[in-house]
DNA sequence: AGGATGGCATAACACCGTTACCCCACGGAA
DNA sequence: TTCCGTGGGGTAACGGTGTTATGCCATCCT
């Protein structure tokens, strides 16, 4: 046995060519024998080692659910939960933002190419949701959202934000509003629908633009 | 010259035939071929009437937007403007949810197959919002919401529909948190997000729910 | 009546996902 | 060491896709 660093497996190749690929070109230049061109290999490679096209698809879509998660957990938890709350959603938009594509995959109605989810892909996604979950349960806690179930605050959060994202992606928000400015409201009004007091909202809303920066940089 | 009523031309019949397919089997179910086969005509009818499939798609993405319009304007306009402006809101859902397919076409990701709207498609989407912002407006002007651009305020309240709507037909809302009883909370979450008093909010919300039933049946 | 125009059918091209087949390189057993 | 079995991956094909070059034919205008 060498004792080489063993180069990656015929699966990782691939799982990594795929996201060049949509990463470049969006998911319509991702196809088997685009694959195997990048690769290498011949587009049997795919259904030896996803059974299919869409297994790969699914793949993706998952480590993108895995990237998310990732993300959202440097929001952190301090005292003021109502900011927290706000950095996930910034957080949120900057993944579909810096991932456009692998994001389309993700939430786009995907049937529209052959491509589908399973209930099991689907699951991810709504487990992605558990940290905002916690984080609507500690607005609650600190009388910042009016009582409620924290799972439906969350929807509610999520889908706010989901919402703007998709519009934004699917170039339907035009000048002078761009999603960012967006998103800077969206969140006022999310946490006042929420049950916060307008003022301490728009402060939270605020504090939580120089804590995302701090970690992401200015460029969004 | 023939006296009897003239047969639709084929590019209508190809129309139609392409509607019915997308409602039947979703929007994978539409190819050259598959219209071909439907209408008795070959591949080519498509070419010379449309350009392209993706002609024939936006085309369809236009016609749901018409329809979509047409839904809108039953609304009507009363002395609660916060009560016409949750029954844009469930009209928007019930258009989506009884035009599934079509709704994806129109909204989905499109690119994922290779259809992609152009600028001018999304103009007639945009066009859609005017009438949810002349609502603002009077919901504005009655002091229910606090004043603002009622532009801005319209795409608060379709992206919190268009949000919930989407995640609904992605399957991504598990029991027991149906869209429908979803789009209840939203939209007096989004009422009072936009200014209006939260008691007022859900009265109002409550009624639009009756008027809603009397137009469109308790099917929804 | 004749000619020009244009819409549609035919058939082909290049691509797609998928699969049957086969080869060969590897692992374990004798 | 030799043999065999297993399985991953290449080759090539099948049926589908969007698209297009060609040609026919009906229609309309002159």
């Amino acid at each position: 046995m060498s004792l080489r660093r063993q180069e990656p497996s015929n699966r990782v190749t691939l799982l990594n060519a795929a996201a060049r690929l949509i990463a470049m070109g969006g998911p319509q230049s991702l196809s088997a024998r685009s694959l195997a061109a990048a690769t290498g290999m011949s587009p049997m490679a795919v259904y030896t080692n996803f059974g299919s096209m869409n297994g790969i698809v699914r793949e993706i879509a998952r480590d993108g659910f895995k990237r998310l998660e990732r993300l959202l957990m440097l929001a952190g938890q301090t005292d003021d939960p109502v900011a927290d709350m706000a950095v996930l959603g910034r957080i949120y938009r900057y993944n579909a933002m810096t991932n456009g594509h692998a994001f389309e995959v993700m939430f786009g109605s995907s049937n529209l190419a052959g491509f589908a989810l399973t209930e099991e892909d689907r699951q991810h996604g709504r487990y992605t949701l558990s940290m905002v979950v916690e984080c609507a349960q500690r607005c609650v806690a600190a009388s910042r959202f009016t009582p409620d179930d924290p799972v439906l605050i969350a929807h509610h959060m999520w889908i706010g934000v989901h919402g703007t994202t998709m519009l934004e992606l699917g170039r339907y928000l035009v000048p002078p509003y761009d999603g960012n400015g967006f998103l800077e409201q969206q969140l006022t009004s999310l946490m006042v629908g929420a049950g916060d007091e307008r003022d301490r909202a728009k402060a939270s809303v605020a504090a939580s633009h120089g804590r995302f920066i701090s970690n992401f940089g200015p460029a969004m």
